[in-house]
DNA sequence: GATGAATGAGGTTTCATTCAT
DNA sequence: GATGAATGAAACCTCATTCAT
């Protein structure tokens, strides 16, 4: 049995730990993303991951502890444009930051063999019977939220808006539509994203 | 020659049948909405309808079968209202009209034992690796953004948009945000639908 | 529902009884032929019968005594060729005599939409953990053996084997031949049954 | 960088698996001829190995594998006998080496406690509806059938049947006996082999 | 630390039979 | 006599988890 390492030799570093755990998890974020996180098997993540069945209970106490660190690891990454963009200081127009958001869902949806827009809505469906995850979630959410909340006010600040429009409103209502086009996506599989933040920046002019 | 047999014969209502399938579902959707789609065993749902293991599969000629047909009867009825407003000729608002919706979606997941809202998410990711389900539930939100367009148009005809208005674009952002606001409601507890629907209305106009 | 009758009109004539209870059993044995007695579902035969669930318990109260007279119902014909040569008083070389039993269930065996060969196999099995069964088939093999062995010595007296030859040797060891080439039939797929019975004649004399 | 994992390996013999594999072949089989393939439950036979449900999977994928490996082995071992005579160079009487064919096989069926005579006889029900027994089957059968022609050409060479003989024919009809007395010793209890092998000889010269 | 064979409760489904109509 | 919906025990099999090596 061979592991693969990079870093410096110690014989059993927290940093090997972490990268079996890694390795396993992201084992587990293909097969969970194909099935289903309950029709997805130990044993099937356990084959995906070359790693014996022992093993594996090392480094996830049980199926559900890997269920929530997998859901925990779709949601945390979401983010990631919105926050950049603040901290680059760009005003940008809340539709755009929020296409771009969807773009880069998407991109990460496709890239690799784990369906991560699978995985999301799947995720949701468990976090509604796992107050752990589902704590992870609001918390991820409401991180966008308030990021958004940010641009849209930078927005009105900036001029595009009148002073007295209602930003958390605006927020808010901008922010529903994710979901509703990841669904679509899912379901319908077109993606009518562009035509409805066109339509979102032209009208309420956001 | 013939003999024909005319003793009693026994009476067979195919009224009967319906009324034990709706019974058995009913206590499906029950056990559904409270454990999940995958986590509800047929013997809890068999406890709950009160009926024989042998029994419940001459309704249902299996569990998938069974989910199919819950989360069938989970989105057939969620676009009543909007029909209605149509055929009442009323001339309402597109948010105003969602917000009903969305009320009458809400009131329904909290009216009885069966969490409607619940299931609803469970089905979104159930759909994703069952097609009938799938094509069920496009059919479904492809009937609702159609009557919504036809609320929209009204809308604009009536002289609340301009008549150069992108009513498929703003029909596809006010329908985009319902999974938002029922996932918002499922994983955060608040409910932020006057808001969002609110500032649709006063700045986009609709 | 109507049931073919063509003798007189008694309302429900014992006669009437038999005929379908004749009914029955004919589609329990095309069911039994196809997929072995212990596959065949009373469903699958209540099927092939078009006869009500209820209504086949009153012909056969339970599944193995439709079993049994299924097995009895194969073996009984079965020595119907022997008994036909004897009452003759014609003088037959006993293979020949055998090659004519054997054709006769082969070509029963390919007749219908039962296979009777199968169905005798079948029965073999049956019959050693059905005492019932397996007396009707010692009787019929014993049936067979004695009036082949009337064959044997009418054989001999006609002056084609010495006077002292071991009659009921040579009859058990050509009555012994013909399992093997029915039972070759099944699983082979081919039959030697002229080489083996002609072997027979040339060098036993018989 | 790799890392060799040296600590203590769990010895894992192949040896030990196959030896588990043995033991619960041997418990099925002794199950299989008390109650018949299919009358014998999984839990039967789990019962009887002593091992747990699981497990047993683990050997051998379905109840149909397990048949077919019991089936399997209550083939196998029957042409042993001739073979070894053929090996020996010994030159017996074919009727002579089929008495010690079926002696074995009696005393085999009567040794421990699986009864292989009924194991055959509902093997051979059970190949009419297995394609793969019922090759297994016909390759034993088509052995012990060369090799009896081998004794048989080899007792004609010794100069005890005429140069002319027919040797395939006499095979044939030898080798078909064999099903017949077995079946006999099953139905009936009694045993004429020797009845049936000494007329055979005396008469057939063989 | 690592392994994978073993566990056994629990999963879905079938099927011979009964009985109210 | 006839019907077929209802029954429920029992069938086969899976799978998260443990533990001796």
């Amino acid at each position: 049995m061979f592991i693969h390492y990079d870093g410096p030799m110690p014989q059993r570093s927290p940093q090997h730990h972490e990268e079996r755990r890694d390795h396993i998890l992201a084992a587990a974020l293909r097969v969970f993303s194909r099935d289903g996180f309950q029709a997805a098997s130990m044993a099937d993540i356990i084959a995906e991951a070359q790693v014996s069945a022992g093993s594996i209970y090392r480094y996830f106490p049980s199926k559900a502890d890997l269920a929530a660190a997998a859901g925990k690891s779709v949601f945390l990454p979401a983010s990631a444009p919105l926050r950049q963009i603040i901290e680059s200081g760009e005003v940008v127009r809340p539709t755009e930051a929020m296409g771009r958001l969807f773009a880069g869902l998407i991109e990460r949806a496709t890239a690799g063999d784990t369906d991560y827009t699978a995985l999301t809505v799947d995720a949701w469906a468990y976090a509604q019977r796992d107050e752990g995850l589902r704590t992870e979630l609001a918390e991820v959410y409401n991180g966008i939220r308030n990021n958004l909340h940010i641009l849209v006010t930078r927005w009105r600040d900036a001029g595009h808006l009148p002073a007295d429009a209602d930003t958390w409103g605006l927020t808010i209502a901008l922010a529903a539509v994710m979901p509703g086009l990841l669904l679509q996506r899912q379901m319908l599989g077109t993606v009518d994203a562009p035509a409805a933040l066109t339509a979102f920046a032209v009208h309420a002019g956001i």
